[in-house]
DNA sequence: ACCTGAACACCGTTCAAGT
DNA sequence: ACCTGAACACCGTTCAAGT
């Protein structure tokens, strides 16, 4: 359809080189020399549009970040509200695997979860809490889910581990407990627990702080 | 005091001299010819003591991990318990910073959290849950510990964010809630929200399953 | 204003060669 | 068995030079 954009080398058109290659191969696989056999271009061309590559790695984190969808609360109460947020956001991560990796190592954590913690902070005062324990709130949930999904990403990249969870659990003894033991030996089922922890996170911190919690009185 | 270990290169010494260089300068700063030249030696008897430079980073992630002490619970109840562990274990990890950021790349998470797997399980165990749902409460407290550490390594390395959340939430309006918006602004206390986090998820897990929550009365 | 090649200072790794 | 230098195929970045 369109004519020739073929020898006007873009800002634009670099970055969506970039990205394809992110994309495909990963981030250490975005090279400079790489990428600029892929544009067709001179190494040094790039340089001139976008700058050297931690430049270019900024500029497409930032690219990235601005596709993000915006999350919006769903749900009756606070508590579904937040963790349903929680779990969109999770699930915009994942889509963007490498994303996340970059965001990390760039430390733009804050600024990617900034919308997520205007949506928060609504909810939080929702549920009745203000200042400082609503602060405390938002920040335990964005840490909950940016923590999560990093060490979730992680296992998926390395699924082997060396004697691994399986062989070290398999012939071990959990007490009385085999199907714990079974389950242990099992790879976790990561969505479900992101499920639980949040949820029990979320539960737990929207509680009001009444019950300062007496001890059990079970022996 | 020792005469002349000075010619012969030993395994132990490259990992020496690498772990050294790791601490002082960070992983990155780990180079086959930088370690060659620390070492005084050709860049590839290296080679030949402890293989490349992947074996290299694994023969050094496995001497940190078997430096860490081991964890003992304590504490009155199971919560308190698994919380003190908690503690513990982030304290440890903190205590080597690079060693964290390694052992996630290379995929050994597992293997790293194994001995706080086990104490986990005898807290489960002694707080009455059994099988899958004490297996889910583990890792739960696992996901909660490594992904926090991660988190919050990676804002420390990165003080300064873009625009911050200094002033997008010192101009921004923040309800009628200033006093949210001035805590939000400034950087998180870690050491305070890790342990709001974690004892909320304990509790929260530790918590009988009879209560499923009737939808709270409030309109 | 835009693009280029040559050059610099680095990498990890291999390999034939020494002792 | 241990150590070496040369060489290969990569890096990111700079810079003077072209148009």
């Amino acid at each position: 359809m369109a004519s020739g954009t073929r020898s006007a080398l873009t800002r634009e058109a670099v970055l969506d080189a970039a990205a394809a290659l992110v994309k495909r191969h990963g981030p250490d696989a975005l090279t400079m020399r790489r990428l600029a056999k892929a544009l067709g271009t001179a190494v040094t061309s790039i340089y001139w549009h976008v700058g050297g590559r931690e430049a270019l790695l900024d500029a497409l984190v930032e690219r990235t970040m601005a596709e993000l969808g915006e999350i919006r609360p769903r749900g009756g109460t606070p508590e579904e509200r937040v963790v349903g947020v929680a779990c969109e956001l999770r699930r915009q991560l994942r889509g963007h695997p490498h994303l996340v990796a970059l965001v990390h190592e760039r430390g733009l954590t804050e600024r990617m979860f900034l919308p997520a913690q205007r949506v928060l902070v609504r909810e939080a005062h929702a549920a009745g809490l203000r200042g400082t324990r609503a602060a405390e709130f938002v920040r335990a949930v964005q840490f909950q889910v940016v923590g999560h999904v990093l060490v979730e990403r992680n296992r998926e990249r390395a699924p082997v581990q060396h004697p691994g969870e399986q062989e070290l659990w398999s012939e071990e003894a959990a007490g009385d407990d085999p199907a714990l033991a079974r389950a242990l030996a099992l790879p976790a089922d990561t969505e479900r627990l992101f499920l639980t922890a949040v949820s029990a996170l979320v539960r737990s911190l929207l509680a009001p702080p009444s019950s300062t919690r007496p001890p059990d009185p079970v022996g």
